[in-house]
RNA sequence: GGUCUGAUGGCCGAGUGGCUAGGCACAGCUCUGCAAAAGCUGCUACAGCGGUUCGAAUCCGCUUCAGACCUCCA
């Protein structure tokens, strides 16, 4: 129960040790989507790295409490533009209704999250239904005195806020800074100030989404939704609050002001934020135009890719490197992946095929050492993975015979293993799920013939047999004693 | 323009003052009917220039380059 663990907080900008408010109890938000697209590489780097913290979490003995959002409710694109939000256009496009595009895109979310291991959150709470509690947000912070009503709409003070906190601590933002940087949206905008950001939103007449508020007919702001939701489920206070480094600016910012404006203090502890995926060095995002779905990468078919990427292969891809550091997409890179991890399940798979011996020649309690401290280590999981390799060469020289190990430290070899890479770092071995009862038990009646055509040296008959199983994607490898075989 | 990150070997990617992560690729060797796999060995890098130090990839300064945020974004 007690942990080590050590997680770097961005809004001290140091790794503290991670102490819950009500151990054994955890709270945990991160941002979800915004269901108007299709899911890409880029939602899968926060969605791993928070499911990487959640396992470990979970089998340090924590009961956690993961909530993480779907954002359901348009938002304007920007200020200025009064018309139209991203969902609403899409379901304009695709002549659909809103919840429609929202649903859709939601189970596509869900489906790719499930191919990549990733385990559904406690709670999964969407912004439409959850008006009400925003409307009440609004409310507490007009009745503070922190937000001011125009026109239909109401924004955030930003200004008086700032004048008693601190605006701007999460994201290390100065407000003189940003007043003297701000680029003015001309038109119809009815805040007062530049920095301030909108609560809530008086629908234009073309506004398909909007709802009943002692405003105005509208809708809420982008902002607003994690402020209420996160609160709703987890407690005015709670342990972490989680999601991608582009949003510590505005949207994480505003939540803090919006919860302290409301209840007098932020609500998360701990603040952490994964770093971005790039390609040919440059952000991957939606506005961008540049992003791999993660259908795309799992079917092969985008013109970036070279080849099909499994779902297994993209995190183990995402694993190897550390979550606050960028990580730069690329076949060459994807390739090594799949090769290593290919490695990585091989070893696994033959611990079951190690002999023990009487005594060992290796120390089984390093492996989990070296796991234990990456992982406490505020997540380094790369080092886990270096740690793991270094025992796949020590489970291959078990398996040859050039190192021995006891029954007991085998048993323990195997569930260390087990624990780290199924449980906690998540992955799946998905070639070995296929070796069925119908599969295996054809394969190995062909290689014992193979062995008998061995035996009576008929190299063709064995050729062939091997070809043949090469040829639908069962590699066969010979051993000194008998034989292996895996799917590729 | 403001704020902030980063620059590591052929590629990806850890590491924060001395003890040279790991993966992929490559080369040689062992094993082997051949092949594959595996093992062993080799390849040993920290953008540039100064400084601090017995010692710096790691700390400080400057330069160059790249990226992120400042507007929706994972």
């Amino acid at each position: 129960m007690k942990s080590e663990l050590v997680l770097y907080n961005t809004l001290t900008r140091e790794k503290e040790q991670f102490k819950p408010i009500n151990p054994p109890c955890v709270g945990l938000y991160v941002c979800g989507p915004t269901v108007y697209g299709d899911p890409h590489l880029g939602h899968a780097r926060p969605a791993i790295t928070f499911d990487l913290l959640f396992r470990y979490l979970r089998e340090e003995g924590y009961k956690v409490r993961y909530v993480r959002n779907i954002t359901d409710v348009g938002h304007l694109q920007n200020d200025a533009d009064d018309g139209e939000d991203k969902l609403a256009v899409k379901a304009r496009l695709e002549n659909l209704e809103p919840m429609e595009v929202a649903q859709y895109y939601t189970d596509r979310y869900h489906h790719a999250m499930d191919e990549l291991g990733v385990l559904p959150p406690s709670i999964e709470p969407r912004a439409s239904g959850h008006i009400m509690e925003q409307i009440e947000l609004v409310q507490e912070i007009l009745d503070n005195g922190y937000a001011y009503e125009s026109n239909g709409s109401v924004y955030f003070d930003v200004e008086k806020y700032a004048a008693k906190h601190n605006y701007g601590q999460l994201s290390g933002r100065k407000i003189e800074d940003m007043l003297c940087n701000t680029r003015e949206l001309d038109g119809q905008c009815d805040k007062q100030r530049p920095l301030d950001f909108a609560l809530w939103k008086k629908a234009a007449p073309e506004h398909i989404m909007r709802w009943k508020a002692p405003w105005s007919l509208g809708f809420p702001g982008w902002h607003l939704e994690c402020s209420a939701m996160s609160v709703k489920y987890l407690g005015e206070r709670f342990d972490i609050h989680g999601g991608g480094m582009d949003l510590m600016f505005p949207h994480h910012e505003c939540e803090i002001a919006q919860n302290t404006a409301a209840s007098g203090h932020g609500a998360a502890n701990y603040w952490m934020h994964n770093n971005m995926i790039t390609i040919d060095g440059q952000k991957m995002g939606k506005s961008l135009g540049n992003f791999i779905t993660l259908e795309e990468l799992f079917t092969g078919t985008h013109k970036l890719l070279a080849q099909a990427y499994s779902p297994m292969v993209i995190r183990f891809f995402i694993l190897q490197a550390h979550y606050r550091s960028t990580l730069d997409f690329s076949n060459e890179a994807l390739q090594a992946a799949e090769k290593g991890l290919d490695r990585l399940m091989a070893a696994v798979e033959t611990i079951d095929k190690v002999m023990p011996g009487k005594a060992s020649t290796v120390d089984v309690s390093d492996l989990e050492r070296r796991c234990r401290e990456a992982m406490n280590d505020d997540l380094n999981s790369p080092m886990v993975i270096s740690a793991l390799f270094d025992w796949v060469r020590i489970i291959n020289q078990l398996h040859d015979g050039t190192q021995t190990i006891s029954a007991g430290d085998l048993e323990a070899l195997r569930r260390i293993v087990h624990r780290f890479v199924f449980d906690i770092l998540g992955l799946r071995n998905d070639a070995a799920a296929e070796k069925n009862d119908l599969v295996g038990p054809l394969v190995e009646m062909l290689l014992e013939m193979r062995q008998q055509a061995k035996a009576d040296k008929n190299w063709a008959a064995s050729d062939k047999i091997r070809d043949e199983l090469t040829r639908i994607g069962i590699v066969v490898k010979d051993r000194k004693d008998g034989y292996d075989w895996s799917i590729k």
